[in-house]
DNA sequence: GGAAGAGTAGACCGATCTATATATTTGTCC
DNA sequence: GGACAAATATATAGATCGGTCTACTCTTCC
């Protein structure tokens, strides 16, 4: 079982990437990151003892490998590259749609604030992007696609996904998403 | 000539731009504002008496209407929406490595941060993506496009663009603006 | 040339931020 | 059960946040 120790660490992560991928990094407070997830300061430089930038690092490494996992668990079930798209799509929109637009792509805002300014940050969140977008030619190549096509078009993918998603945020509806999902298939028969 | 005051309020906003567009709306105080745009507080509370979110909207509506403006201008020599699409991106990758990764899209940062918890600036962020997306449709009009099919198009050729954007900042490459560049065609060849 | 308002200037306020310092409690292992 | 580290619990430091306030300087217009 979990000790103690790790369970608090666990709830600082969940807390820090609920607050994280609503408001951002710098829109998150530590104050509120400890309160919601009821750990006083001294847990939080405990188990984080660089600060702020290690537990959203942690979060964002988090989110980053969920998001990952999600994918392949939907490429299990897709047929092929576009049932693909549009099912991490759908996920993606009900999942924004039931945080009320609070959730959207856990690593966009951060690695828009940070891009030019916090080099850590900058690369978990490029690894994170890699990672998502390797899953996706994976599933290309296994659908036939030559592997540097397929890294090519799972790049135009993963950016139809992100913008589709900034813009369903911005303008509080699904709509951008559910077109992205329609466009998704022209990308692929190019 | 702009009076002594136009200028102030000008070099506030411009000031506001440059510092929002880089680390978002949180991530840009007031005091790196206004030492920016060399004005003391009180002319800062003088022009834009309801603070930061006034500023900043004025800052975020004034970028809006510059890309705005651009893809217009690019619009008139293209010859078709696929070089429309090409020269929007182009422009934006040389804008975006020019900064250093600095600049990418003026509003989608501050979209993100407040999409769910600030009504007033969400709207101006939907409002700037509406009027693009706009623009795009009516090329794609002109281009031969029936109007509600090129409505969706615009939508999804706009999430590729911002999607794009993100992944090379958040990578610090313009290689998936690039690859973006080469999938623009099949989306509207579908 | 003097009144009036637009605009500038910067000190200042309470709140909040991240981080540190110092105790104290909890758990674990010999 | 005693020792030692892990983890928790606060208090507080120092900086910065957005915002308010008062005084001052221009400009304009009668």
């Amino acid at each position: 079982m979990a000790t103690k120790g790790e369970q608090t660490r666990a709830r600082l992560i969940n807390a820090a990437r609920t607050l994280v991928e609503e408001r951002g990094y710098f829109g998150a407070g530590l104050n509120e990151m400890t309160d919601a997830g009821k750990a006083p300061r001294g847990s939080l430089y405990h188990h984080f003892p660089r600060g702020k930038d290690q537990l959203v690092a942690a979060a964002l490494a988090a989110s980053g490998q969920e998001i990952a996992a999600l994918i392949r668990t939907l490429s299990e079930d897709a047929p092929n590259a576009r049932a693909l798209v549009e099912a991490v799509l759908d996920a993606l929109a009900d999942r924004m749609e039931e945080a009320g637009y609070a959730k959207g792509c856990p690593i966009a805002t951060v690695a828009l604030e940070v891009a030019a300014t916090n080099d850590s940050l900058q690369k978990i969140c490029a690894e994170a992007y890699d990672d998502w977008q390797g899953v996706l030619a994976d599933h290309l190549v296994a659908d036939g696609y030559a592997p540097d096509r397929a890294g090519a078009l799972a790049c135009s993918l993963l950016a139809l996904i992100e913008g589709a998603l900034v813009l369903a945020r911005a303008q509080r509806s699904r709509i951008p998403i559910d077109r992205a999902r329609e466009s998704a298939g022209a990308l692929l028969n190019a």
